[in-house]
DNA sequence: CTCTAATCGAGACGGTACGTCGCGTCTTACG
DNA sequence: CGTAAGACGCGACGTACCGTCTCGATTAGAG
C-alpha cells in the first residue's frame, strides 16, 4: 500500500502544500512556522512530519516542478537563435501560472526560490560547460540566473504588470544579449594567474 | 556617561562585532544564535541586549557603512563617463576590504546582504528617478544592484581569484553596459491584447 | 464465526503473549510500547488492539490465573494444619512454571503482580473477615500477600537459588506463622491520648 | 551566583515540589505530566527542566531524606533491645509528618517509594551483612523492608488510624520478632548447593 | 470448490508528552 | 549604579506513543 496512493494521504498532503501557499503571501519563509501551516491546513501537528521532513521540503515539493520548467524556458531563450521568441515563450509560461508565481516570489519565499533555481541551474550548466569561455561561463550563468528571478519577481510585483512582450524585451536586451555577446575587449591582452594587481 | 562612550560598553561592542564576523564566516546567519556570538564574544547573554536588538543589527552595524561605500562606488561606475575605472574603483574597494567583505558575502549573510544593498539601492534612486525612462529605472537599478552582489560574490568566492581588471571588465560589459545602452528596440509596436497597456 | 475460535486469531494472540513475556524478561513493563510488543510478535500494529485493549491486559490474560493459584496455595498453606506442606506446595507449584514466574517478578512487571496479586487477595480475604479479630484481618492478609511477593522474586533472582524446602522454611517462619500466632500483648492497657479510641 | 540561593529559583523549586505532592494525592506517578505539575505550580514548562530532569527527581528531592530518616529508625527498631520503643519512635515520626507521608504512600507513588526505600535499605544492609546467617540476611532486610512500607501505607490509609501504640504494636509482633527470632528448625540439616529438590 | 465475510498488515490520523533550544524580558547579586 | 549571570515564560523543534480510523489483501470455512 503506497503512501501515495493512499487517498487519505493524498489529501494531506493537498491541503499541506495549500496551506503553505497561502501563508506565503503573507508572511516570509523564516516566519512561517509548522504549527502555523498545520493550523491553516487544518491537519494535525504530527501529521505534517509524516509527510515532510520540513517546511523546506513543501517549497521542495511545490515548486521543484516549476523551477525546472522555467530553466529549460531560460535556457532556450538563451540559447534559441530567436531570442525574443523564447523570452516571449518563458514570460507566457509565468503568466499562466501567476498565482503560484506570485506566491513563490513576492512572498517570502524569493531567496529560497533564488537559490534552488540558481543551484539547479548550476547544476544542468556545468555539464555543458566550455572551460576557457570568456566570460567564464560560470558566473554569466550566475548572472543570468539572478537577473531572471530578479526580473520575473520585479514583474510580478507591479500593480499593473508590464505587457508580456514588454517583459520579454527587457528580458532579451538587458539579460540575456549581453552574457552571450559578451566579448573580451581587444585592449587587454596578457593574463596574469595569480592576481599580481591586487594591493 | 553616554553608553557610546563608556570603554567597557565600546570593548563590548567590538567584542560582539568580531566574534559575529567570525561565526559568520563558519555558518549562515540564520544558524547563528544569540547565546552563540555571546560565547564566542565572552560575553554575557544578557550584555548582547543591552547593545543591539537582534543580531541582524550587529550586521547592520557592521555592514551598512560598507553597503553605503559600495554603493556610492557602482553608481559613479555606472553613471561616470568612465565606466572602466570606475569598475576598477569598485573592485579596488572590494579588493582593500576583502576579509570583511568575504565574510558578509561567502559566509551566511549572503542574501541579508543583498536584501540590504538593494533596499538602498532602491531608496537612492527613487530620488533621481525619471518616469519614462525606458527601461523602467527601477528595474534597471534592482538588475545592476542584483547583479553587482552576484558578481562580487562570485569573485570572492574564486580559490584563484581574477585579476582586478578582468573582474572590472566583466562588470562593465556584462552588467554596466547593457542597462545604459539599452534602448527601446524600434521594431516594437503594437501592444499586447490581454494585458494593453501597461503604465 | 467467534474470534476466540479462528485459528488466525489464536494464533495471534499467542504470539503476543509471548513476545510479551520475551520483552518482560529484558525491560520494565512501562518501558515495554505496543509498538515493540507487535514488532516483536510480527503482527500488525492493528492488531494488536483488535485483541488487547492495552498492555496490562496482556498481562492480566497471561498472570489472572497464575496469580489465581497462587493465592489459593498460599491460602491453604496459611489455613492449614500442616504449614509447612502447605508452604512446600506453594514453592514447588512456582518452580515448575518457574520460566513464567521469573518473567512476573524478575522482570519488569514486579509491581504490577504485586498489585493485582494484593488487589485479589483482599478481595478474597473480605469475605471471610472477622471483624474483631487481632491483628485487623486486613493488615494481616497485607502482610503475607505482600511477603510473600517479595519472597518469591527474591527467590527467583538468585544466581543459585535456595532448595524449594529452605525456601518453605523461610516462608512458613518469616511470613505464615508470625501472622497466624501473633496475639495481642496482654500488657497493653491504656489507649493513646491523642487519637483515643481506634476503631 | 548560586542558583541554589537566587530567591526566584528557592521559590519555583519550592512551587514544583508542592504541586507535585497535591498531585499525587489525586493520582498515580505514572499519570501525573509535567505540563500538569508546571500547570498546578503556576510555573513555566521550560522551568521545569531548569530544574529538574524529570518528575522522579522531584520526587527524590521531597523523599529522600525523609526516606533516610524512616530507615534510620527501622534500623533501631529492628536492632535496639527495646523493640517496642523503636517501633513507637517510628510510627510516631510518620505521625509527625503525616500530610507528607500519605501523599507519598496514600497517593501514587507507594511502589516508586517503595523500591527507594528498599534500594536505600539494601545499600545500608550489605554493609554489615553477616554472610553465612540464618535466614539469609538479604531477604530479611527485604521482609522487613517490604513490610514496613506496607504497615505504614496502611495505616495511613485508614479513615480512623489506630493509635499509634497499637500500629507499633503489630510492627514489633509481626514484622520485627519474627524476623530477629527466626531460627533454623532443627529438623533440617544437610544442605544441598544446588537446588536438586527443584522438579 | 467457490464465494463471502472476517481478519490481517500497513499505516494515516489527531492528540499529547517528551526533552531541547532559542527568544526577549526580568530579577538578582556583585563590584 | 552599571554590568554580568542567569531565571523565567513562551513557543517551536522533531520524536515517540497513544488509541482510532481507513484501506486493500489474504484467508478461512460455509454453502
Amino acid at each position: 500500500m503506497r503512501t501515495a496512493r493512499d487517498p487519505r494521504a493524498v489529501r494531506t498532503r493537498e491541503a499541506v502544500r495549500n496551506a503553505f501557499l497561502r501563508l506565503l503571501e503573507r508572511e516570509p519563509l523564516e516566519q512561517i512556522s509548522i504549527p502555523d501551516i498545520c493550523k491553516e491546513a487544518g491537519v494535525g501537528y504530527t501529521t505534517f512530519y509524516r509527510h515532510y521532513l520540513a517546511k523546506e521540503t513543501v517549497l521542495n515539493e511545490v515548486a521543484a516542478e516549476e523551477i525546472r520548467q522555467l530553466i529549460a524556458l531560460a535556457m532556450s531563450a538563451t540559447l534559441a537563435t530567436d531570442m525574443r521568441a523564447g523570452a516571449v515563450a518563458l514570460f507566457t509560461y509565468v503568466d499562466d501560472h501567476r498565482a503560484l508565481w506570485s506566491a513563490l516570489l513576492t512572498g517570502g519565499a524569493e531567496s529560497a526560490m533564488r537559490e534552488e533555481f540558481m543551484r539547479l541551474s548550476r547544476e544542468i550548466a556545468t555539464k555543458r560547460a566550455q572551460p576557457k569561455a570568456w566570460p567564464p561561463a560560470d558566473i554569466a550563468i550566475l548572472l543570468i540566473a539572478s537577473s531572471t528571478i530578479e526580473l520575473l519577481s520585479w514583474w510580478l510585483r507591479q500593480r499593473k504588470p508590464l505587457a508580456i512582450e514588454d517583459a520579454a524585451e527587457i528580458y532579451e536586451t538587458m539579460i540575456v544579449r549581453p552574457t552571450i555577446y559578451a566579448k573580451r575587449s581587444t585592449a587587454r591582452r596578457s593574463r596574469s594567474k595569480k592576481r599580481p594587481a591586487s594591493q
